[in-house]
DNA sequence: GAGTTTGAAACT
DNA sequence: CAGTTTCAAACTC
């Protein structure tokens, strides 16, 4: 925060690693990455740094193999594959190589180098434990990229509740979402909003917790979390992280990997979705969310800090609140019991369904559900139009896998997901063969823009996984505007298409809009992409900016680009980081 | 702000 | 796995 100059004095040790800050901006960069991989996994490594960092360093995380096991049978490269698309930008070659690199020298690159150079995140000069989140977070943004908007939003309150997993998300979406927790918010062209969460996390609905609507809300949920998203999320509380992981799978269902999948977004992030505190309330984003649990001490899912991977902050109203970093040690055994439980406890709950993102791609009409609720809700009386339902509450559509009754989701109602899961099938067919008539026509990459490369990489009707518009639109737009981060930049640049959607403003019927929602842990996630405005997805990470049910929502330009994005989000996995981990930021 | 409704989470 | 209870958010007044 303020201490920008502090940071630096703080780090003594942290050797310079002077030249990193600038490689992107220089077109100098890419050229060096295309010549040699080195240096670039510098400028990568800022960004992956927050991944790894956000894994080993957290250790929830360390202790939830689950995600990993989720991530390796369906999606084992998914790393890589998710990497290589960003490469589609320019230096796609570079690109890549720059991920791998860093992911493999990352570990032993001290974070704090990484990142000091960077940024400085007065964050990271915090040595107290409450500050630890902050400097995770701090430095996360930091080393994500230099993002301008991060560091704004850390504005310095994200210190205090951050998690690790919500650095991962947040990154992004403060990059993104979602908080989630940190989820991830959408932010629609208004709505500059991203996620504490969330990533949210999953939003969870951490991630729900939703995403922020107004920057307001954002600074406020920079205190709990830099991301989310826990949402997540993302959605993109918390959560985010395993929504990402999620997302990426592209199915839902293996619960595993939490909701990160975006990250959350729901998330998430929350990683998602950070909650904020009253103020988040007061504003009426979701974003932040404080929780006002009497009686589970903030130790269960019913909790919305503590499922959103987030602490719970003064701003909570909660009472017997163990959820703190001084009951880290409770926090993390209750949580690692949640998910023996439940593996995907903690992942986004907001999923991207492979279907849902060939619509978009295709028809703008159909319903704006790139997304999908993991579980699918159980709703009774709502009609699926209020809150109390997860879907709704996530900005997604219901699905088959809903339980509902008198569904009438205007974000997608389940017997329309039913068809649409048939019609999409039967599009792709259709597609299969245009495609094979287009690329006799032409050998243009158009084709692949959106059906064909579904088709053609994951095979035959992988389904492709989008970003949830509504993480796009959770990207605040100043986010997309800025690419700081140096690999997540790149890819959600790459996403482009994909971010423009982002501009189509989501309708919602409610005071509260989608994304706000959304974005918890999911978001949180997300949100930081901006651009990308997918990263957080974390889980968190729910959508954030719900289209309305009409189809006024854009889908996404091409699948790909969400895909893309979708993993980055991964990494942002929302976990509840130790206040004393500070070992990765120094 | 208090009370009610709702559905997820937790429990049996 | 199904039914019930508990819980806290969402909602209403």
């Amino acid at each position: 925060m303020d201490s920008t100059p502090k940071t630096k004095p703080t780090k003594p040790p942290p050797p310079p690693p002077p030249p990193l800050s600038k490689f992107e901006d220089s077109p100098v960069f890419n050229f060096i990455n295309s010549l040699s991989p080195i240096k670039p996994v510098k400028s990568v490594h800022t960004v992956q740094t927050f991944n790894s960092i956000s894994f080993p360093s957290l250790p929830v995380f360390t202790s939830l193999p689950q995600f990993s096991p989720l991530k390796s049978p369906k999606r084992p490269n998914f790393s890589n594959a998710s990497r290589s698309p960003p490469a589609v930008s320019k230096n796609k070659g570079a690109v890549i190589l720059m991920d791998q690199l860093l992911e493999i020298f990352v570990p032993g690159i001290p974070p704090g180098d990484d990142l000091t150079p960077r940024v400085q995140p007065p964050e990271m000069v915090n040595s107290g434990a409450g500050e630890a989140y902050g400097v995770k977070n701090g430095d996360v943004l930091n080393s994500t990229t230099e993002n301008k908007p991060l560091s704004s939003l850390q504005g310095g309150n994200m210190p205090r509740r951050c998690l690790d997993f919500e650095m991962a998300g947040m990154l992004l979406p403060a990059a993104a979402a979602a908080p989630g927790d940190g989820s991830i918010r959408g932010s629609s062209s208004s709505s500059s909003s991203f996620r504490c969460t969330l990533p949210r996390i999953g939003l969870h609905l951490n991630d729900l917790a939703s995403s922020l609507k107004h920057s307001d809300s954002e600074n406020l949920c920079s205190e709990r979390r830099p991301g989310f998203s826990s949402s997540s999320a993302a959605i993109f509380t918390s959560n985010s992280i395993q929504d990402q992981f999620l997302f990426a799978s592209s199915t839902p269902e293996s619960e595993n990997p939490q909701e990160p999948a975006s990250l959350i977004g729901e998330d998430f992030n929350q990683i998602n979705p950070i909650k904020n505190g009253k103020s988040m309330e007061v504003t009426g984003n979701g974003a932040c969310k404080r929780c006002n649990c009497k009686k589970s001490r903030c130790l269960k899912l019913y909790c919305e800090c503590f499922a959103a991977g987030v602490y719970c902050i003064e701003a909570c109203s909660c009472l017997d609140c163990f959820n703190k970093p001084i009951h880290e040690s409770v926090v993390l055994d209750t949580r690692r019991q949640i998910e023996s439980r439940n593996p995907l406890a903690f992942a986004p709950k907001v999923i991207l369904n492979s279907d849902s993102v060939s619509e978009l791609g295709e028809d703008s009409n159909k319903t704006p559900a790139s997304a999908r609720h993991k579980r699918g809700c159980n709703c009774k009386k709502s009609n699926c139009l209020k809150k109390y339902c997860e879907c709704y509450q996530g900005g997604v559509g219901c699905s088959i896998n809903c339980r509902c009754e008198g569904c009438k989701n205007g974000f997608g109602r389940k017997d329309e997901s039913a068809l649409i899961g048939t019609e999409t099938q039967q599009e792709e067919e259709g597609r299969e063969h245009c495609q094979k008539n287009a690329e006799a026509q032409s050998d243009e990459g158009q084709q692949n823009s959106i059906n064909t490369a579904p088709s053609t990489q994951l095979g035959p009707r992988r389904s492709l996984i989008s970003l949830p518009f509504h993480l796009k639109r959770r990207l605040p737009s100043s986010y997309l505007d800025d690419e700081s981060s140096s690999r997540l930049s790149v890819r959600f640049k790459l996403d482009e298409q994909g971010i423009i959607q982002t501009e189509a403003p989501p309708k919602f019927e409610k005071t509260t809009t989608p994304c706000e929602d959304v974005m918890p842990e999911t978001v949180s996630n997300e949100c930081p992409s901006g651009t990308g405005g997918v990263k957080n997805v974390s889980p968190n990470s729910k959508r954030v900016g719900l289209p309305p049910p009409q189809g006024d929502f854009r889908p996404l330009p091409s699948t790909r680009i969400s895909r893309k994005l979708i993993l980055q989000s991964i990494p942002s996995f929302p976990s509840f980081t130790n206040p004393n981990s500070n070992e990765w930021t120094q």
